[in-house]
DNA sequence: TCAAATGTTTAGGTAAGACTAACATATTAA
DNA sequence: TTAATATGTTAGTCTTACCTAAACATTTGA
């Protein structure tokens, strides 16, 4: 049975996947804030049906359904945070934490009436691909800005959701998907940037350019 | 802590004091399909958290606190079923059972924020009376159509939401919150009487009538 | 008043998942 | 190539949040 603690190691699962190619008990133990042995645990069980190929002190893979299944809640979980940005008001950085509940219990149907309503968006508030009902998605090759070149204009395509704080933060920077930005420098010693986001200066700490990303075909050269 | 089955418990000993007036174990037990002994250790819980007043033997009743909660969740339920209808467009018989998932997670603001949506609707698409924010409802003293006088006309205030084919039997046959109708004649003998709505001659069983409520101030003698 | 109906207690079960401590295997660095 | 360190697994428990059957207690009403 896929519950919503299922859901949740399937989502660590493909996230740590694409991230990093290979998923180990630890990293998703540090990811979930769940201890090791009890990841094994889940992971033994998730293998039992199917989700995932799973051979003691191996790399985890997901198979084929548990792919799909990480992809199914991904895109209900990125349809409902556009929902909740676009038909009902919501503000940005609230939309992650409410979405996290609602994935687990809207049924399919509904999900897709969401899709329809929003006409089929390709990207979630955040500028996070949204996967198609086939599971298809198109793997966004963003550059995060704290490995941005200086100088260039770029256009944000990106901006990470799990943190309202700093969402919070980001946004009242002017920091949101669409919006043109350009590193002027870097103070590496003391950890920040100044950038131009929409023509207007900010200093920009490293820990939340780590969180920006940026679209690497519309970046022009100076 | 007030989890989703014990909202449910509250929604029902709510429904039954309004009902009966007196809430028992045994028809909580029966209501909620769960055994008497499961029911009395439920009923001890929430006492424990007082949101009920319960010595053995005795006739269980809300504290304000259980009301308050009840209130609120009959709230949540109705709300979302008239989002789900009017925002989603979703088909009247599938709202409730979606409700019965979605009420237990929506955050209390994303649910004002649909009540502001809607203009703050009074009746949910059953016709059920929404209780305001601070817990106010306004009684429906309803009358069942079981019970309604032949040859009189009145309007459908309220049609019984918990069964979805019903539901869509009834919606087919134009059986809708505030459609006029009108007692034909009355088969006891074969459990079916003969109605007209917006018009039309229909037949329906006793068990649909029992669902099926007129509103008693719009009825109007032949 | 006493049987039937209703309600409660007791003792135990289950599902789903988390935890600690001890042990096993890998990885790395000397 | 062998330790030492890091990583991962097993075994055994615990928790939460219910649910159940069976035996017992109380209430009710004929």
């Amino acid at each position: 049975m896929i519950t919503a603690s299922v859901e949740n190691y399937l989502k660590a699962v493909y996230y740590l996947q694409e991230e990093s190619g290979d998923v180990s008990t630890s990293k998703l133990s540090e990811l979930l804030k769940i201890r090791p042995a009890s990841v094994t645990g889940m992971i033994k069980k998730m293998a039992g049906i199917n989700l995932l190929v799973y051979q003691p002190y191996r790399t985890i893979k997901l198979t084929a359904k548990g792919r799909r299944e990480a992809l199914k809640i991904l895109r209900r979980h990125r349809l409902i945070e556009s929902f909740l940005v676009e038909i009902m008001g919501l503000p940005w950085n609230r939309v992650h934490q409410e979405a996290e509940k609602w994935e687990h219990v809207v049924s399919d149907d509904v999900v897709e009436r969401m899709a329809q309503l929003l006409g089929n968006p390709k990207h979630d508030p955040h500028g996070a691909p949204i996967p198609n009902k086939h599971g298809a998605v198109t793997p966004s090759k963003n550059i995060s800005l704290a490995e941005f070149p200086v100088a260039v204009d770029g256009i944000i395509a990106e901006v990470d959701d799990k943190n309202a704080e700093l969402l919070r933060y980001l946004a009242q920077n002017g920091i949101r998907p669409g919006v043109r930005l350009r590193i002027i420098s870097v103070e590496a010693a003391g950890g920040v940037m100044t950038i131009t986001v929409a023509g207007k200066k900010r200093i920009l700490s490293e820990k939340a350019a780590h969180k920006v990303y940026i679209s690497p075909r519309v970046g022009k050269q100076p």
